[in-house]
DNA sequence: ACCTGAACACCGTTCAAGT
DNA sequence: ACCTGAACACCGTTCAAGT
């Protein structure tokens, strides 16, 4: 009898997938970056999870980056909330660092790609520029609050940079694994300890 | 008569490749990163370059991973230079950054090979580890000669991690495009406006 | 010892075809 | 309008075979 080619992956697909997949798309994408990482964020493994064909994402997202650009602002609009729920106590900029530093260590999956290599070429995403703009526009106000200066001063668009390069490098060097810090020290401390350091740093100069 | 299968791709190997080949694809992989940047920076490509089949590397180097962990300690070793030669001039800070910032705007591609996420999984080589401690060493120096204090002081760690994480941040950033800058701008007045910024913020605490 | 070629299991993306 | 399947041009990596 005629063999019959065995399907060569993945289990067969028994229906035909309608309606609401670019929202499915985006979560099955979301999880698959924390659970596996970015790297294993392949279209293909995302259309997989959903159980659709490996191109019915072109139909909702012009690309696999556009696909990724939407996870980002997603990530950026949770920063957003992030940065604006943590304003109370007093020291300011310690708690604004802090929950930002939070966010990212909980979330380096995102974080990474909210910040990679993934964009740098080609025009960015409105909605993703918007989003970045919304939760550098946090940073900014609470700057501004602390300088007692009014929010458009140059020297408040200047500090606040300065604070985001700070926190977002140091983020950046612990998700690369570029430094290590033993367990103990706790994310607070190392915050602290940071801050205190570029105080000195200035104090002595 | 039969009809011969044409070469699918790339030209024809015409000599059997002898000797010396470890740096050549360091090399190739280096030229093809500043010209195409990461991402184009894939086995197949850089031994095409060198002219040698795609799995020749595996006799010199056990992965694509490992090759790239080799360009990136070479990028670690140029950046130690330069924060050695830099050190002329008064107002130690400002200089050591600059030529910091510099060196990531003018070698993009390495710098973010250097930081980006290639190697967060598995363990470090440890020639890259040692690059890497090296730069990192010279800018403890740097700092603790500004501070007047011992290198291994816990305060001048401390220092020398947030002043790393404030100028990678600011590289990191512009770099992979977050942040727009008008070119009127300038690397050294960037520097000095966020550098400024900084200073203010904690004078104002 | 060092390099090649075929092969495997993946990619992103296109395009004509099906529903 | 939305989704599928086949196909194309890529990947990294393995392994047996050639020099």
């Amino acid at each position: 009898m005629p063999t019959v080619p065995k399907k060569p992956s993945s289990r067969k697909r028994d229906t035909y997938h309608v309606g609401n997949l670019a929202p499915q798309l985006l979560d099955a994408a979301r999880r698959l970056l924390s659970e596996e990482g970015p790297g294993k964020l392949s279209l293909r493994a995302v259309s997989e999870r959903v159980g659709v064909s490996p191109t019915a994402a072109y139909h909702h997202f012009a690309s696999r980056g556009e696909l990724l650009a939407h996870l980002a602002a997603q990530g950026f609009r949770e920063l957003s909330q992030v940065l604006s729920e943590d304003r109370i106590g007093g020291g300011q900029l310690l708690q604004v660092c802090l929950a930002y530093f939070r966010f990212a260590r909980g979330n380096p999956a995102i974080y990474q790609l909210m910040f990679g290599a993934e964009f740098v070429s080609g025009e960015t995403l409105p909605t993703l520029a918007e989003a970045r703009d919304e939760a550098f526009g946090r940073l900014e106000r609470i700057i501004a609050e602390e300088l007692a200066l009014p929010r458009d001063a140059s020297e408040v668009r200047a500090a606040a940079l300065a604070s985001w390069s700070y926190i977002h490098g140091l983020a950046s060097l612990m998700i690369h694994g570029v430094i290590q810090v033993p367990d103990a020290v706790g994310d607070e401390r190392l915050v602290e300890l940071t801050l205190g350091g570029l105080e000195r740093v200035f104090r002595g100069t």
